[in-house]
DNA sequence: CAATAATTGTAAATTATTTACAATTGCAAA
DNA sequence: TTTGCAATTGTAAATAATTTACAATTATTG
């Protein structure tokens, strides 16, 4: 296997995840939150979907689903969404410098 | 952060791309391959969605998916279809051997 | 050219989603 | 208990997206 092929292996899943964006239906199906929610959530601010014209279907990145699987968990947690959706939010910036300083040439 | 967190954080990509599970639209946007052609594939037995009942829409995996953008990295590299699916094939049976391998307790 | 592979076009029917308005549920403070 | 707000859920009508089926078109190979 040659170089090129063998780094493309290793690097798939991260260009795979950054063009995966996906519609309400299977961020429900993927994270077992209500469409009906998903779309509650996001007309609270909690979330902002990709969506480029209203009336267009919703479309949700990673990050999205990243963030709606966190809030959830923090609300079983007995959190309240605003509180739920503040430290989510916290918790994604920092996961997000660490990021950048690993990945930083 | 707790061993249980961190845990979570490592397996997280793992667990969720065996919940995915994207429709036709999506693999098309994701692929680039246009939906036509990804139902012309699935006509042909080339690939196989896991559509529960005709009439449906279709819903692909992340093996699916993949699938698909090997394909159409083979027929760029001026494969016929047939002979691409079935070198994709083996090639896909060669990294799920390996992956059995590394991940046998 | 003939034959086959591969792709593409599209209409009508169906499925999935959107928006908007409303009702319901849960919970904590007065 | 009831009052008020947070959070969720229900649903109808309109629209977006997909399915199937039949057909046409384009590429490639002998």
């Amino acid at each position: 296997m040659s170089k090129k092929e063998s780094n493309k292996d290793l690097s798939f899943d991260f260009d795979f995840l950054d063009k995966l964006v996906v519609g309400i239906g299977e961020v429900s199906q993927i994270t077992g939150i209500p469409t009906r929610q998903i779309r509650y959530w996001e007309e609270k601010g909690i979330i902002t979907s990709l969506t480029e014209e209203e009336g267009k279907n919703r479309r949700y990145n990673y990050e999205n689903i990243k963030k709606m699987l966190l809030i959830k968990e923090m609300i079983d947690e007995g959190y309240t969404l605003d509180a739920s959706a503040e430290k989510v939010k916290k918790r994604m910036e920092m996961i997000e410098e660490t990021l950048n300083k690993l990945t930083k040439k």
